[in-house]
DNA sequence: TATTGTTATACTCTATAACTATA
DNA sequence: TATAGTTATAGAGTATAACAATA
């Protein structure tokens, strides 16, 4: 859909080292949020890959979790927690609804409200894709050591409570 | 686009708590992808909200620097060597090039590629974008510790390399 | 035949505005 | 008026397939 893009017809030869090594990325290896989001996304790649089995993406898995640790709360205060926009998580209810994996029920003291629980089937589906997950998390753990990986999860903490304090 | 979903009328009370204190993440907020993927999201708001100044995304940022540390570089070199794929680079690099920031230049040696530079505006856009990262940076640092900062990083391409193996 | 850049396309995630039904 | 859920829509990011020019 873009227009196509007319550009200069100049010549001129690649970079001497073209083709061999390694480009020099600079400081971005050392930046916070470059690592952090290389580093995000392989991690989701990873877990994507390990749930496709059980049909589970990450929003979806954590959205599972929150229902059962909180059954009859509102759509939208699961949302919140999540940091899902409410607009979104509709869809997505909808997608775990439609598979029986989730109920959303009219509140009877507020009706325009629903209240979110887990089916039989859907509490099934989790507690798999907890032992799923037990396993995949280990891997971090050991080879990391619990002392280590509880430090990677303290500072993740803090660096994002610098984030978003503006 | 969907079409609207029809759910049961089954009426039931929220949660007793509904409404009151926090929600219960379980494990949700020890789970190393988890906490991962909530820290990036508000680094990366951070960031744009910092930078849209100088109107620079994430992507954008680390393709300026790629160029400037590479000069002369194939755009397929460049894009992998950021994680991006070639396909997606194309419409990056158009931007890049209708702001007057960047050239493609038709390599003698092979009239296939393009070899990638800076304008002389793109240089400027950058050294000014870069004094910008410094004190977005040091926020971090100073926040964790110099030490700490660098234990995280390592931390972060450990996990990387753990996610990426398979 | 293979590669470079490109186009087209589709899917996910995210963000905002506006509607509806209820309060 | 305000809130909960919903719809529509748009913008990023990402993934694959296929094409033209060139090797």
């Amino acid at each position: 859909m873009r227009a196509t893009q007319r550009r200069a017809a100049i010549r001129a030869d690649h970079a001497p080292n073209a083709g061999t090594g390694q480009l020099d990325l600079g400081p971005l290896p050392n930046l916070t949020g470059y690592v952090l989001r290389r580093t995000q996304l392989a991690v989701f790649d990873d877990f994507i890959r390990t749930f496709a089995l059980l049909g589970l993406r990450p929003a979806q898995f954590s959205a599972l979790i929150a229902i059962q640790r909180n059954p009859g709360r509102k759509q939208s205060e699961i949302a919140a927690a999540l940091g899902i926009k409410q607009a979104n998580f509709v869809a997505l209810m909808d997608k775990l609804d439609q598979r029986g994996l989730t109920r959303r029920v009219r509140s009877s003291t507020d009706r325009r409200s629903h209240a979110l629980t887990l089916t039989p089937k859907g509490a099934a589906l989790l507690q798999k894709a907890l032992g799923v997950l037990e396993k995949y998390e280990r891997r971090f753990v050991s080879q990391l050591g619990s002392g280590e990986h509880e430090r990677l999860l303290e500072l993740l903490r803090k660096i994002r409570l610098v984030s978003s304090a503006r």
